[in-house]
DNA sequence: GCCGTTTTCGGCCCGACTGTTTTCAGTCG
């Protein structure tokens, strides 16, 4: 069983918790434990494996009980304490609780006083109008179920960042234009440039005062934007909204000197704030999102000691100010107690992309035209990588239409100016049989070797694994390119033992690519944090099949980010020839 | 269920909004 399963277990056992009324520290402990297992870089089965039980509690947040679970899972693949819910709780009220304005205690309510426990007996428990007379309940809150309903049937998922983005321009165009907007920023995982969004946030800066008139101009403005299709709520400094699209947006309507608590508070992730928050009481302090307070003898919230700037936040409580990518409660405050925090990659730090695509397979621009666009954007070198002869659907190449492409690079080379490279490159299948769909000889002529698997992709783990370290262990190959293959809201990744994966290329000196398309992002922020520990290199590369697609490097760069990772981590911040130091090749 | 130079027991972040309540519970983030 593998961590996600794992976590996708204790995230269960939470919901299900909290449906019989848990302590709700207890239900905390769960999602925490899933939280923590999701996150690790990890294989918690071979933790279990290779030193035991006991030594899964030196994960944050995992004690002795959790420990023995997932110990119980890995071993078993079951786990009892699961069942034993399951058999006390109808699995049909998980939905129920999905339902938005539906928690625990509505649906329990719903189920005690009504037997509902699937969302069917829910709309029909709605329709002949038996809801609103429950306590607690009411003709609105009926009304809202059945809405609701509609929404949980059409299951929208998270939007993919590059997805949400035009949008979050678009708002803060509508909203920035107006004067009694001093400032506006978008929060929540967007800005932390997580890989997929939930809902939006925004933030304003309404002045001096939070004069409810003012407020009410942002929030009409707000409501005018026109993509919007409905209201969900709109009170004194807080409005939100449905998109056309089924995305959420909230609207925060702070005044100036709340304005850096309030982003702060609102850019999360809401564990992050948690920790923020109980070291601010440690401390005497109190921390919302109107600013820091000192805590007055008998509890309330006493005189204010910061909010204007997110910097002066933190400093209150002795930690630097976080980039928004690394604030998901991973190691971030372990990172600030070592020292000062690691100055991230950025977009500029690139020099060179080392994936690409021509009209020689699948590319949709010519050689020079991707050369050209390289180059136009900045970078100091590229690699030529198309797809080699297996992808036959892309026109794949074989050795002989290959070697014709480099001999156009060469006659390219000729008319580059000093400062520029192109880099004869092939993306090479790995075979499903196992070994790579181009002879070593012809590999051995490349400057880059780029392996990938596209075919094969539901082998069972043994076999991906023997693929994908047979390729690694290629004298000729570079690199892996989209490690996992999966693909955002799309598709799974092959059963992909990463750590092994990681430990492979570490043992053979070679790199590991972070694909930038946003649709993939592969390797994660995970496994690229995981990577550097190994002191294996990332390169961030754009796959792209168009002069439009070397523009997605942006998104890597920000998958990167969240991933700790510095420009020394990331390979393709050096120079080619730098780079050529940290690759072995050859025999 | 986790955790600890204020602790191995008693804590565990905090506020806005809604709908149903006569003072607040539930939900959400």
């Amino acid at each position: 069983m593998n961590n996600r399963e794992i976590a996708a277990v204790f995230e269960r056992v939470a919901d299900l918790l909290e449906f019989q009324n848990a302590n709700p520290f207890r239900v905390r402990a769960y999602r925490g434990g899933a939280r923590r297992v999701g996150d690790s870089p990890e294989s918690l089965a071979a933790i279990v494996a290779d030193r035991g039980a006991e030594a899964l509690t030196e994960l944050d947040g995992v004690g002795k009980d959790l420990a023995g679970k997932i110990a119980e899972l890995v071993e078993t693949g079951r786990l009892e304490m699961l069942e034993e819910l399951l058999a006390e709780v109808p699995a049909g009220v998980l939905d129920v609780m999905r339902v938005p304005g539906l928690g625990p205690k509505k649906a329990a309510a719903l189920h005690k006083e009504l037997g509902v426990a699937t969302l069917e007996e829910l709309r029909a428990a709605c329709e002949s109008n038996r809801v609103r007379d429950l306590k607690g309940f009411g003709a609105k809150t009926e009304e809202k179920i059945l809405a609701g309903l509609a929404i949980a049937a059409s299951a929208q998922e998270r939007t993919r960042w590059a997805n949400a983005e035009p949008t979050v321009l678009a708002v803060l165009e509508h909203l920035g234009t107006l004067d009694e907007v001093l400032r506006i920023d978008p929060a929540g995982s967007y800005r932390r440039g997580r890989e997929t969004v939930g809902d939006l946030d925004f933030l304003v800066d309404i002045g001096e005062e939070l004069d409810a008139a003012l407020v009410e101009k942002v929030m009409d403005r707000f409501g005018a934007f026109e993509s919007v299709d409905s209201v969900v709520a709109r009170g004194e400094t807080k409005m939100t909204v449905r998109m056309a699209s089924g995305l959420q947006a909230d609207l925060r309507v702070v005044p100036t000197e709340s304005y850096g608590a309030a982003l702060q508070y609102f850019t999360g992730s809401k564990d992050h704030n948690v920790e923020v928050r109980g070291r601010a009481k440690q401390r005497g302090l109190r921390i919302n999102e109107w600013g820091v307070f000192k805590t007055d003898d008998d509890g309330e919230q006493g005189e204010r000691v910061a909010g204007d700037s997110e910097e002066d936040v933190y400093a209150a409580l002795d930690l630097p100010r976080f980039p928004p990518e690394l604030r998901e409660a991973r190691r971030e405050f372990e990172l600030a107690e070592a020292g000062p925090l690691p100055e991230l990659v950025t977009l500029d730090d690139l020099r060179g992309d080392l994936h690409m695509h021509t009209t020689a397979t699948d590319g949709k621009a010519t050689l020079e035209e991707m050369a050209t666009a390289a180059r136009e954007r900045g970078l100091e070198y590229i690699a030529i990588t198309d797809h080699s002869k297996r992808v036959s659907m892309a026109g794949g190449l074989d050795a002989e239409r290959l070697r014709k492409q480099w001999a156009m690079i060469d006659e390219l080379r000729a008319t580059l100016p000093k400062g520029f490279s192109v880099l004869k490159g092939i993306e090479c299948d790995i075979l499903e049989k196992g070994g790579m769909d181009l002879p070593d000889d012809v590999l051995a002529e490349a400057d880059w070797v780029v392996a990938s698997l596209h075919y094969g992709q539901q082998q069972p783990r043994a076999q991906i694994m023997k693929r994908l370290v047979g390729a690694l262990e290629n004298p000729w190959v570079s690199i892996v390119a989209h490690p996992t293959g999966r693909l955002i809201n799309k598709r799974e990744s092959y059963d992909v033992a990463v750590d092994e994966l990681i430990a492979a290329a570490a043992e053979n000196g070679k790199l590991l690519e972070l694909n930038a398309n946003p649709a993939r992002l592969d390797l994660d922020d995970v496994h690229c944090a995981a990577a550097k520990t190994k002191g294996v290199p990332i390169v961030i590369s754009s796959d792209a099949h168009s002069v439009e697609g070397l523009a997605v490097l942006r998104h890597g760069v920000q998958q990167a980010r969240r991933a700790g990772l510095t420009a020394s981590d990331v390979a393709n911040t050096r120079t080619w020839k730098q780079l050529g130091k940290l690759v072995r090749r050859g025999e």
